[in-house]
DNA sequence: GCAAATTAGTTGATAGAGTCAACAATAATT
DNA sequence: AATTATTGTTGACTCTATCAACTAATTTGC
């Protein structure tokens, strides 16, 4: 068993995170894909071109979720969805130009707001 | 500027810690206080007695989400309010006999599933 | 000591995210 | 060939988050 006042630590961690970004959203999020938004798409950017049900995986979300995400972006051009070659039920998410754009201003804001709220837990 | 996927990695954890616990809530929690409960009910008992703007601090949760998470709480047995001496407007929170027993099965579930989450994570 | 600003906690309204079951289409199994 | 499992979508519902308004009490600044 691990302490699980780990657990909150990391809570506390990812809440920080996500309310620090929600304040600096319009300098970054263009888009308004909000937080879920965010992270489908740096996964996605990890991952290259993947097939649905991976990022689903990677996601850790419910399967419903990723595909309602999948419609918002894809209304907003930032990723495009073609059929698998491999599977005809399964599609390839892929970022767009857009897509790509975004997604680095993203990373940076992320890896910057991270680090703020890192900084000050460094030394424990 | 921080790695960004290490926010990715902790938003991950976070979520399957979630999934696991909510499959075996049934072992542990029987008040069924929930994810949002049990981290509540944690700090707090990791606290002590303390007045409720502390707990909105600790959670990092909006103040009014804290005041409905107690009442659910308070409802149930499983904490008390009591008017506090140095500030007529502040109450305390503390944990009831049946509180601490709720909080250590919780404990005990974070811990065990946390490590779970982390063992294949450790080499890394 | 008193008006103005701040803080503690509650309530209401609304939006967003999570969960679960059902479904159609395709793929894998045996 | 028939059964079973997987991929992705949809609908319904609950839970969580956010924001503004409000009362009451407390600090702050003059």
């Amino acid at each position: 068993m691990t302490d699980p006042t780990l657990a909150i630590l990391f809570d506390r961690l990812m809440r920080r995170l996500h309310v620090s970004m929600m304040a600096k959203a319009q300098e970054f999020d263009a888009h308004r894909v909000g937080p879920a938004g965010a992270m489908l798409l740096m996964s996605l950017k990890d991952l290259g071109p993947v097939e649905t049900h991976t990022l689903v995986k990677e996601a850790a979300r419910d399967k419903s979720q990723i595909t309602r995400l999948l419609n918002t972006l894809e209304q907003k051009g930032i990723i495009i969805r073609t059929q698998s070659k491999r599977d005809a039920r399964a599609q390839v998410i892929s970022l767009t130009e857009a897509g790509e754009e975004l997604v680095k201003a993203h990373q940076k804001a992320v890896g910057d707001a991270l680090a703020e709220e890192l900084a000050p837990l460094s030394h424990a």
